[in-house]
DNA sequence: CGCATGCGCTAGGTAAACCTAGCGCATGAC
DNA sequence: GTCATGCGCTAGGTTTACCTAGCGCATGCG
């Protein structure tokens, strides 16, 4: 992924976890303590935030800064190169899952980094 | 540390690892592909290198980015997260996952820890 | 209906990130 | 001595990050 496509995916992924967490575009902007214009632009890829927003922002989501700078494509490929492995390796140490939900968790996450792309897009599995 | 302590400290940083490497100011500046007055005010703290910029100088260095993210204060602290932010953090981080794939883990994740999507991020219990 | 409040966004302004041109100094070769 | 090449840096210019003011639209209330 290259480096100006990282940065719309950014906004993309901002914008997704905005709304998944059921705040308004001004709330957001509020709470990470930057314009609502600019946040806004920042989602629509106009704008390249600093560092300094990302973790304003990644804060006020409640995710780690670390994710945010990955999803930016700012972190090192190696640091990323775990991650198959941590998803799962995660949902197993959950101690708030039942074995039921965890395995449910993986066969989903299986699901969806096995199977062909064509496949992947907004498709649940069965179940 | 504050963070405009941290923005020096950087720049200090960068300097003494260029030294460290044996490179002049213009050396490390072109292998980063940045322009060496510019490598010049940041290692004394004038400017504040965006999230690129840095990335490019920490691969000249080789040294990791997130390293120097970190020598920046551009890091959480809190790296050691909880477990229900562990897989959250694990789904974000996974490349091979796309946005919506990854939102639908993370609504599924919180539809069995009964953690509601729907509240306002201020009202959400410690977790 | 008017009014208040919420929404995301445009337009223009300011500040700073980052650049190029070129300076003064140091060193080495001839 | 001159000339070439290296060093780090200043000054001014360009680009862009981020802001404020305010728009149009939607909704709810009296």
């Amino acid at each position: 992924m290259k480096n100006d496509d990282a940065w719309k995916g950014l906004g993309d992924f901002i914008r997704s976890q905005r709304e998944l967490a059921n705040l308004s575009l001004r709330q957001l902007a509020e709470v990470a303590k930057i314009s609502n214009p600019y946040l806004s632009q920042v989602e629509r890829g106009i704008y390249k935030p600093s560092a300094d927003v990302l973790k304003s922002i990644a804060n006020a989501l409640h995710i780690s800064a670390e994710s945010m700078y990955a999803q930016a494509g700012l972190l090192d490929e190696e640091t990323e190169a775990t991650p198959g492995h941590g998803v799962e390796n995660a949902v197993r140490l959950d101690p708030r899952l039942t074995t039921d939900q965890k395995e449910t968790l993986i066969r989903i996450y299986r699901g969806f980094t096995d199977r062909p792309a064509s496949r992947q897009i907004n498709s649940l599995p069965e179940g």
